[in-house]
DNA sequence: GTCTATATGGTGATAGAC
DNA sequence: GTCTATCACCATATAGAC
Protein backbone atom coordinates (compact mmCIF):
# COMPACT_ATOMS: atom_id res chain seq x y z
CA UNK A 1 0.00 0.00 0.00
CA UNK A 2 1.09 3.44 -0.52
CA UNK A 3 1.99 4.96 2.47
CA UNK A 4 1.98 9.06 1.81
CA UNK A 5 -1.97 8.67 1.65
CA UNK A 6 -4.40 11.61 0.76
CA UNK A 7 -5.57 11.91 4.55
CA UNK A 8 -9.30 13.03 3.81
CA UNK A 9 -10.28 13.55 -0.04
CA UNK A 10 -12.22 10.95 -2.14
CA UNK A 11 -14.20 10.33 1.06
CA UNK A 12 -17.26 10.60 -0.26
CA UNK A 13 -18.27 14.11 0.31
CA UNK A 14 -18.86 15.35 -2.68
CA UNK A 15 -15.12 15.89 -3.53
CA UNK A 16 -14.59 12.51 -5.64
CA UNK A 17 -17.01 14.25 -8.22
CA UNK A 18 -13.98 16.98 -8.59
CA UNK A 19 -11.38 14.69 -8.92
CA UNK A 20 -13.07 12.82 -11.79
CA UNK A 21 -14.29 15.59 -13.41
CA UNK A 22 -10.41 17.07 -13.29
CA UNK A 23 -9.20 13.73 -14.52
CA UNK A 24 -11.72 13.75 -17.64
CA UNK A 25 -10.51 17.68 -18.54
CA UNK A 26 -6.86 17.21 -17.83
CA UNK A 27 -6.68 14.28 -20.04
CA UNK A 28 -8.40 15.90 -22.77
CA UNK A 29 -7.05 19.32 -22.82
CA UNK A 30 -3.97 18.82 -21.06
CA UNK A 31 -2.94 20.89 -17.85
CA UNK A 32 -2.01 23.78 -19.51
CA UNK A 33 -5.30 24.36 -21.37
CA UNK A 34 -7.89 23.33 -18.88
CA UNK A 35 -9.03 26.18 -16.69
CA UNK A 36 -10.64 26.18 -12.94
CA UNK A 37 -13.76 27.02 -14.96
CA UNK A 38 -13.45 24.18 -17.11
CA UNK A 39 -13.68 21.84 -14.29
CA UNK A 40 -16.54 24.25 -12.50
CA UNK A 41 -18.65 24.20 -15.78
CA UNK A 42 -18.02 20.40 -16.35
CA UNK A 43 -19.43 19.85 -13.05
CA UNK A 44 -22.54 21.95 -12.83
CA UNK A 45 -20.41 24.13 -10.35
CA UNK A 46 -18.70 27.34 -9.91
CA UNK A 47 -15.06 27.48 -9.05
CA UNK A 48 -15.89 28.40 -5.83
CA UNK A 49 -16.47 24.92 -5.03
CA UNK A 50 -13.21 23.22 -6.33
CA UNK A 51 -11.36 26.10 -4.40
CA UNK A 52 -12.76 24.71 -0.97
CA UNK A 53 -11.34 21.82 -1.77
CA UNK A 54 -7.55 22.83 -3.99
CA UNK A 55 -6.06 25.74 -2.89
CA UNK A 56 -5.01 25.87 -6.65
CA UNK A 57 -4.97 23.89 -10.02
CA UNK A 58 -1.65 22.59 -9.76
CA UNK A 59 -2.87 21.16 -6.16
CA UNK A 60 -5.64 19.64 -8.10
CA UNK A 61 -3.72 18.25 -10.88
CA UNK A 62 -1.18 16.80 -8.30
CA UNK A 63 -4.39 15.30 -6.47
CA UNK A 64 -5.44 13.40 -9.76
CA UNK A 65 -1.97 12.21 -10.15
CA UNK A 66 -1.83 10.73 -6.70
CA UNK A 67 -5.46 9.11 -7.31
CA UNK A 68 -4.04 7.56 -10.59
CA UNK A 69 -0.90 6.21 -8.75
CA UNK A 70 -2.81 4.58 -5.89
CA UNK A 71 -4.82 2.89 -8.43
CA UNK A 72 -2.32 1.58 -10.21
CA UNK A 73 -0.91 -0.23 -6.97
CA UNK A 74 -4.79 -1.42 -6.16
CA UNK A 75 -4.09 -3.27 -9.59
CA UNK A 76 -0.86 -4.80 -9.47
CA UNK A 77 -0.06 -5.13 -5.64
CA UNK A 78 -2.72 -7.65 -5.33
CA UNK A 79 -1.36 -9.85 -8.28
CA UNK A 80 2.13 -9.34 -7.45
CA UNK A 81 1.55 -12.51 -4.82
CA UNK A 82 0.45 -15.23 -6.81
CA UNK A 83 2.10 -18.19 -7.10
CA UNK A 84 4.44 -19.25 -9.73
CA UNK A 85 7.95 -18.54 -11.38
CA UNK A 86 8.93 -14.72 -11.37
CA UNK A 87 8.02 -14.48 -14.97
CA UNK A 88 4.52 -15.69 -14.33
CA UNK A 89 3.69 -13.49 -11.64
CA UNK A 90 5.57 -10.55 -13.95
CA UNK A 91 3.36 -11.10 -16.70
CA UNK A 92 0.15 -10.88 -14.12
CA UNK A 93 1.17 -7.36 -12.72
CA UNK A 94 1.54 -6.16 -16.32
CA UNK A 95 -1.70 -7.43 -17.48
CA UNK A 96 -3.40 -5.80 -14.19
CA UNK A 97 -1.41 -2.67 -15.53
CA UNK A 98 -2.46 -2.37 -18.80
CA UNK A 99 -5.66 -3.13 -17.45
CA UNK A 100 -5.52 -0.07 -14.86
CA UNK A 101 -4.12 1.59 -17.63
CA UNK A 102 -7.29 1.67 -19.64
CA UNK A 103 -10.10 1.38 -17.15
CA UNK A 104 -9.04 4.20 -15.42
CA UNK A 105 -7.78 5.94 -18.71
CA UNK A 106 -8.36 9.86 -17.42
CA UNK A 107 -6.69 9.20 -14.11
CA UNK A 108 -3.63 7.41 -15.91
CA UNK A 109 -3.54 10.20 -18.86
CA UNK A 110 -2.32 12.97 -15.79
CA UNK A 111 -0.32 10.89 -14.36
CA UNK A 112 1.66 10.50 -17.75
CA UNK A 113 1.39 13.77 -18.19
CA UNK A 114 2.51 14.64 -14.76
CA UNK A 115 6.01 12.96 -15.53
CA UNK A 116 7.01 15.60 -17.55
CA UNK A 117 6.46 18.05 -14.57
CA UNK A 118 10.47 18.34 -13.93
CA UNK A 119 10.64 21.38 -12.28
CA UNK A 120 7.59 23.02 -12.70
CA UNK A 121 8.45 26.83 -12.87
CA UNK A 122 7.44 28.96 -9.72
CA UNK A 123 5.79 25.88 -7.92
CA UNK A 124 5.34 26.92 -3.63
CA UNK A 125 7.89 24.99 -1.41
CA UNK A 126 4.94 22.91 -0.59
CA UNK A 127 3.81 22.16 -4.02
CA UNK A 128 7.39 21.05 -4.48
CA UNK A 129 7.16 18.49 -1.62
CA UNK A 130 3.76 17.22 -3.14
CA UNK A 131 5.81 16.37 -6.26
CA UNK A 132 8.89 14.88 -4.96
CA UNK A 133 6.40 12.36 -3.23
CA UNK A 134 4.73 11.91 -6.18
CA UNK A 135 7.73 10.93 -8.15
CA UNK A 136 8.79 8.54 -4.94
CA UNK A 137 5.26 6.98 -5.39
CA UNK A 138 6.28 6.34 -9.27
CA UNK A 139 9.83 5.02 -8.15
CA UNK A 140 8.33 2.55 -5.96
CA UNK A 141 6.03 1.48 -8.37
CA UNK A 142 8.33 1.03 -10.55
CA UNK A 143 10.60 -1.02 -8.05
CA UNK A 144 7.93 -3.56 -7.86
CA UNK A 145 8.01 -4.68 -10.83
CA UNK A 146 12.15 -4.42 -10.55
CA UNK A 147 11.72 -6.47 -7.52
CA UNK A 148 9.46 -9.44 -8.96
CA UNK A 149 11.77 -9.24 -12.61
CA UNK A 150 14.88 -9.83 -10.26
CA UNK A 151 13.42 -12.82 -8.38
CA UNK A 152 12.59 -13.89 -12.13
CA UNK A 153 16.13 -13.94 -12.75
CA UNK A 154 16.86 -15.80 -9.86
CA UNK A 155 14.86 -18.64 -10.43
CA UNK A 156 15.74 -18.67 -14.04
CA UNK A 157 12.28 -18.39 -15.70
CA UNK A 158 13.71 -14.88 -16.59
CA UNK A 159 17.21 -13.95 -19.08
CA UNK A 160 20.16 -12.33 -17.34
CA UNK A 161 18.86 -8.76 -18.18
CA UNK A 162 19.55 -5.52 -17.13
CA UNK A 163 16.41 -5.41 -14.35
CA UNK A 164 16.68 -1.32 -14.13
CA UNK A 165 16.44 -0.80 -18.08
CA UNK A 166 14.16 -4.32 -18.93
CA UNK A 167 11.82 -2.53 -16.21
CA UNK A 168 11.83 0.98 -17.71
CA UNK A 169 11.12 -0.44 -21.16
CA UNK A 170 8.76 -2.55 -20.64
CA UNK A 171 6.16 -0.14 -18.43
CA UNK A 172 6.78 2.41 -21.59
CA UNK A 173 5.49 0.24 -23.69
CA UNK A 174 1.94 -0.43 -21.02
CA UNK A 175 2.40 3.76 -20.09
CA UNK A 176 2.04 4.69 -24.10
CA UNK A 177 -1.82 3.08 -24.28
CA UNK A 178 -2.49 6.15 -22.53
CA UNK A 179 -1.04 8.06 -25.89
CA UNK A 180 -3.24 6.16 -28.03
CA UNK A 181 -5.38 3.54 -26.27
CA UNK A 182 -8.78 5.11 -27.18
CA UNK A 183 -12.68 3.17 -26.24
CA UNK A 184 -14.66 1.73 -28.52
CA UNK A 185 -18.00 2.86 -27.71
CA UNK A 186 -18.94 -0.66 -27.02
CA UNK A 187 -16.27 -1.95 -25.82
CA UNK A 188 -16.13 -5.02 -23.42
CA UNK A 189 -13.80 -6.25 -20.72
CA UNK A 190 -13.01 -8.74 -22.68
CA UNK A 191 -11.66 -6.51 -25.55
CA UNK A 192 -9.02 -4.62 -23.39
CA UNK A 193 -8.42 -8.36 -21.90
CA UNK A 194 -7.15 -8.93 -24.92
CA UNK A 195 -5.37 -5.97 -25.70
CA UNK A 196 -3.58 -5.89 -22.61
CA UNK A 197 -2.70 -10.07 -23.12
CA UNK A 198 -0.80 -9.26 -26.26
CA UNK A 199 0.80 -6.18 -25.35
CA UNK A 200 2.45 -8.11 -22.01
CA UNK A 201 2.68 -11.53 -24.23
CA UNK A 202 5.29 -9.36 -26.58
CA UNK A 203 7.25 -8.00 -23.58
CA UNK A 204 7.24 -11.26 -22.27
CA UNK A 205 8.50 -13.09 -25.07
CA UNK A 206 11.09 -10.42 -24.34
CA UNK A 207 12.98 -11.18 -21.24
CA UNK A 208 11.75 -14.90 -20.39
CA UNK A 209 14.04 -17.86 -20.98
CA UNK B 1 11.37 12.28 -46.32
CA UNK B 2 9.00 14.47 -44.63
CA UNK B 3 6.50 16.06 -47.17
CA UNK B 4 5.20 18.80 -45.34
CA UNK B 5 8.79 20.65 -44.81
CA UNK B 6 9.02 24.28 -43.39
CA UNK B 7 10.06 26.48 -45.80
CA UNK B 8 12.39 28.51 -44.76
CA UNK B 9 13.63 27.65 -41.22
CA UNK B 10 16.60 25.81 -39.76
CA UNK B 11 18.52 28.04 -42.81
CA UNK B 12 21.00 29.46 -40.54
CA UNK B 13 19.61 33.09 -40.41
CA UNK B 14 19.67 33.13 -36.71
CA UNK B 15 16.29 31.21 -36.53
CA UNK B 16 18.42 28.02 -35.10
CA UNK B 17 19.36 29.28 -32.09
CA UNK B 18 15.56 29.82 -31.24
CA UNK B 19 14.38 26.59 -32.12
CA UNK B 20 16.83 24.85 -29.61
CA UNK B 21 16.35 27.57 -26.98
CA UNK B 22 13.07 26.69 -27.12
CA UNK B 23 13.59 22.95 -27.18
CA UNK B 24 15.40 23.35 -23.99
CA UNK B 25 13.01 24.93 -21.97
CA UNK B 26 9.64 23.39 -23.28
CA UNK B 27 11.85 19.57 -22.06
CA UNK B 28 12.52 21.02 -18.54
CA UNK B 29 9.70 23.08 -17.94
CA UNK B 30 6.84 21.93 -20.24
CA UNK B 31 4.76 23.83 -22.76
CA UNK B 32 2.68 25.86 -20.32
CA UNK B 33 5.21 26.53 -17.45
CA UNK B 34 7.07 27.90 -20.44
CA UNK B 35 7.06 31.66 -21.17
CA UNK B 36 8.49 33.40 -24.06
CA UNK B 37 10.27 35.58 -22.05
CA UNK B 38 12.22 32.47 -20.86
CA UNK B 39 12.67 31.26 -23.93
CA UNK B 40 13.86 35.14 -24.92
CA UNK B 41 16.02 35.20 -21.92
CA UNK B 42 18.00 32.36 -22.37
CA UNK B 43 18.99 33.34 -25.99
CA UNK B 44 20.19 36.34 -24.17
CA UNK B 45 17.90 38.43 -26.09
CA UNK B 46 14.31 39.63 -25.96
CA UNK B 47 11.08 38.14 -27.25
CA UNK B 48 10.53 40.79 -29.96
CA UNK B 49 13.39 38.91 -31.73
CA UNK B 50 10.87 35.02 -31.28
CA UNK B 51 8.18 36.90 -32.48
CA UNK B 52 9.94 38.30 -35.68
CA UNK B 53 10.39 34.53 -36.38
CA UNK B 54 7.07 33.28 -35.09
CA UNK B 55 3.47 34.75 -34.89
CA UNK B 56 2.63 32.31 -31.42
CA UNK B 57 3.81 30.69 -28.43
CA UNK B 58 2.29 27.23 -30.03
CA UNK B 59 3.86 27.84 -32.96
CA UNK B 60 7.03 27.71 -31.74
CA UNK B 61 6.11 24.88 -29.65
CA UNK B 62 4.82 23.02 -33.17
CA UNK B 63 7.71 24.16 -34.63
CA UNK B 64 10.06 22.38 -32.56
CA UNK B 65 7.46 19.60 -32.22
CA UNK B 66 8.57 18.93 -36.08
CA UNK B 67 11.82 19.12 -36.24
CA UNK B 68 12.19 16.58 -33.44
CA UNK B 69 9.53 14.57 -35.88
CA UNK B 70 12.04 15.38 -39.25
CA UNK B 71 15.45 13.93 -36.88
CA UNK B 72 13.28 10.81 -35.97
CA UNK B 73 12.98 10.62 -39.94
CA UNK B 74 16.42 11.42 -40.77
CA UNK B 75 18.17 8.78 -38.16
CA UNK B 76 14.96 6.10 -39.20
CA UNK B 77 14.69 5.71 -42.95
CA UNK B 78 18.67 5.64 -44.33
CA UNK B 79 18.64 2.21 -41.89
CA UNK B 80 14.98 1.22 -43.45
CA UNK B 81 16.79 0.06 -46.51
CA UNK B 82 19.36 -2.06 -45.58
CA UNK B 83 19.82 -5.37 -46.23
CA UNK B 84 18.99 -8.52 -44.48
CA UNK B 85 15.51 -9.68 -43.40
CA UNK B 86 12.35 -7.81 -41.78
CA UNK B 87 13.38 -8.62 -38.14
CA UNK B 88 17.30 -6.83 -39.21
CA UNK B 89 15.50 -4.12 -40.47
CA UNK B 90 13.53 -3.34 -38.19
CA UNK B 91 16.10 -4.17 -35.26
CA UNK B 92 18.09 -1.31 -36.88
CA UNK B 93 15.50 1.29 -37.23
CA UNK B 94 14.64 0.49 -33.59
CA UNK B 95 17.83 1.21 -32.70
CA UNK B 96 18.41 4.51 -34.84
CA UNK B 97 15.32 5.70 -33.18
CA UNK B 98 16.53 4.75 -29.81
CA UNK B 99 19.88 6.52 -30.29
CA UNK B 100 18.04 9.74 -32.03
CA UNK B 101 15.74 10.22 -28.78
CA UNK B 102 19.06 10.35 -26.83
CA UNK B 103 21.01 12.45 -28.93
CA UNK B 104 17.83 14.75 -29.59
CA UNK B 105 16.70 14.59 -26.31
CA UNK B 106 15.25 18.36 -25.76
CA UNK B 107 13.49 17.97 -29.43
CA UNK B 108 12.16 14.80 -28.63
CA UNK B 109 11.05 15.35 -25.20
CA UNK B 110 8.29 17.90 -26.82
CA UNK B 111 7.42 15.74 -29.79
CA UNK B 112 6.42 13.19 -26.65
CA UNK B 113 4.87 15.98 -24.97
CA UNK B 114 3.19 16.86 -28.11
CA UNK B 115 1.30 13.53 -28.23
CA UNK B 116 -0.69 15.03 -25.48
CA UNK B 117 -2.16 17.68 -27.24
CA UNK B 118 -5.04 16.28 -28.10
CA UNK B 119 -7.40 19.11 -28.70
CA UNK B 120 -5.56 22.47 -27.35
CA UNK B 121 -8.18 24.54 -26.64
CA UNK B 122 -8.32 27.58 -28.49
CA UNK B 123 -6.63 27.12 -31.32
CA UNK B 124 -6.47 29.12 -34.55
CA UNK B 125 -8.04 27.22 -37.59
CA UNK B 126 -4.30 27.64 -38.58
CA UNK B 127 -2.85 26.41 -35.67
CA UNK B 128 -5.24 23.06 -36.20
CA UNK B 129 -4.25 22.58 -40.00
CA UNK B 130 -0.36 22.52 -38.19
CA UNK B 131 -1.31 20.29 -35.66
CA UNK B 132 -3.63 17.44 -38.04
CA UNK B 133 -0.22 18.05 -40.00
CA UNK B 134 1.92 16.35 -37.17
CA UNK B 135 -0.16 14.15 -36.23
CA UNK B 136 -0.40 12.64 -39.94
CA UNK B 137 3.97 12.58 -39.91
CA UNK B 138 3.77 11.23 -36.52
CA UNK B 139 1.02 8.62 -38.05
CA UNK B 140 3.67 8.20 -41.05
CA UNK B 141 6.26 7.58 -39.13
CA UNK B 142 4.54 4.94 -37.33
CA UNK B 143 3.49 3.30 -40.71
CA UNK B 144 7.66 2.45 -41.23
CA UNK B 145 7.78 0.28 -38.46
CA UNK B 146 4.47 -1.07 -39.18
CA UNK B 147 5.88 -1.78 -42.80
CA UNK B 148 9.08 -3.65 -41.66
CA UNK B 149 7.12 -5.63 -39.41
CA UNK B 150 4.40 -6.78 -42.13
CA UNK B 151 7.25 -7.79 -44.20
CA UNK B 152 9.32 -9.66 -41.22
CA UNK B 153 6.28 -11.62 -40.90
CA UNK B 154 5.59 -12.34 -44.46
CA UNK B 155 9.42 -13.31 -44.93
CA UNK B 156 9.04 -15.36 -41.56
CA UNK B 157 11.30 -13.36 -39.33
CA UNK B 158 8.99 -12.12 -36.92
CA UNK B 159 6.08 -14.38 -35.37
CA UNK B 160 2.58 -13.75 -36.49
CA UNK B 161 1.33 -10.96 -34.34
CA UNK B 162 -0.76 -7.83 -34.05
CA UNK B 163 1.29 -5.68 -36.31
CA UNK B 164 -0.32 -2.24 -35.31
CA UNK B 165 -0.65 -3.48 -31.55
CA UNK B 166 3.01 -4.67 -31.54
CA UNK B 167 4.29 -1.67 -33.82
CA UNK B 168 2.75 0.69 -30.80
CA UNK B 169 3.93 -0.78 -27.97
CA UNK B 170 7.81 -0.92 -29.36
CA UNK B 171 7.63 2.62 -30.24
CA UNK B 172 6.51 2.92 -26.63
CA UNK B 173 9.24 1.35 -24.86
CA UNK B 174 11.51 3.38 -27.26
CA UNK B 175 9.51 6.89 -26.71
CA UNK B 176 9.55 6.67 -23.24
CA UNK B 177 13.03 7.14 -23.13
CA UNK B 178 12.58 10.78 -23.02
CA UNK B 179 10.73 10.15 -19.78
CA UNK B 180 13.61 8.75 -17.52
CA UNK B 181 16.86 8.96 -19.61
CA UNK B 182 19.28 11.79 -18.76
CA UNK B 183 22.77 11.87 -19.90
CA UNK B 184 25.12 11.34 -17.69
CA UNK B 185 27.82 14.30 -17.73
CA UNK B 186 31.11 12.09 -18.88
CA UNK B 187 28.66 10.17 -21.26
CA UNK B 188 30.13 8.74 -24.52
CA UNK B 189 28.18 7.76 -27.76
CA UNK B 190 29.23 4.12 -26.96
CA UNK B 191 27.61 4.46 -23.46
CA UNK B 192 24.26 5.97 -25.91
CA UNK B 193 24.88 2.77 -27.80
CA UNK B 194 24.84 0.22 -25.30
CA UNK B 195 21.82 1.36 -24.03
CA UNK B 196 19.83 1.40 -27.51
CA UNK B 197 20.96 -2.59 -28.00
CA UNK B 198 19.56 -2.98 -24.87
CA UNK B 199 16.21 -1.37 -25.26
CA UNK B 200 16.08 -3.10 -28.02
CA UNK B 201 17.09 -6.42 -27.50
CA UNK B 202 14.13 -7.21 -25.45
CA UNK B 203 11.91 -5.82 -27.64
CA UNK B 204 13.31 -7.88 -30.81
CA UNK B 205 13.38 -10.36 -28.75
CA UNK B 206 9.83 -10.08 -28.21
CA UNK B 207 8.41 -10.70 -31.80
CA UNK B 208 11.19 -12.40 -33.46
CA UNK B 209 9.79 -16.09 -34.90
C1' DG C 1 -20.28 24.24 1.19
C1' DT C 2 -21.30 26.77 -2.73
C1' DC C 3 -22.31 30.91 -4.78
C1' DT C 4 -21.35 35.84 -6.97
C1' DA C 5 -18.47 39.17 -7.41
C1' DT C 6 -13.79 41.16 -7.92
C1' DA C 7 -8.64 41.96 -7.51
C1' DT C 8 -4.52 40.93 -9.27
C1' DG C 9 -0.81 39.57 -11.88
C1' DG C 10 1.40 37.42 -15.35
C1' DT C 11 2.00 36.52 -20.10
C1' DG C 12 0.97 36.49 -24.86
C1' DA C 13 1.07 39.60 -28.30
C1' DT C 14 1.63 44.34 -30.69
C1' DA C 15 3.55 48.96 -32.09
C1' DG C 16 7.01 51.53 -33.29
C1' DA C 17 11.97 53.29 -32.57
C1' DC C 18 16.47 52.15 -34.06
C1' DG D 1 16.20 42.11 -37.34
C1' DT D 2 16.13 43.26 -32.70
C1' DC D 3 15.01 46.30 -29.21
C1' DT D 4 11.85 48.93 -25.63
C1' DA D 5 7.53 49.90 -24.11
C1' DT D 6 2.99 48.90 -23.50
C1' DC D 7 -1.50 46.93 -24.13
C1' DA D 8 -5.14 43.84 -23.28
C1' DC D 9 -6.78 39.90 -21.84
C1' DC D 10 -7.78 36.08 -19.20
C1' DA D 11 -7.24 32.73 -15.65
C1' DT D 12 -5.89 32.21 -10.94
C1' DA D 13 -7.12 33.10 -6.67
C1' DT D 14 -9.72 35.74 -2.94
C1' DA D 15 -13.54 37.91 -0.23
C1' DG D 16 -17.65 37.81 1.46
C1' DA D 17 -22.86 36.89 0.94
C1' DC D 18 -26.00 33.19 1.53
Amino acid sequence: MIENRRQVRTDGTGNADILETAAQCFMEQGFSATSIDDVARRLGATKGRIYHYYSSKTDLFFDVHREGLERLFQAVEPVMGIEGSGVVRLRAMLTAHAMAMMTNAAFEAVVVQGVHMHRMAATTPDQRRTLDDLIAIRRRFEGLFKQVLQEGVDDGSIRNIDISISAKAMLGAINWLSVWYRPASDETEMDRQMLAERIVTTQIDGVRS
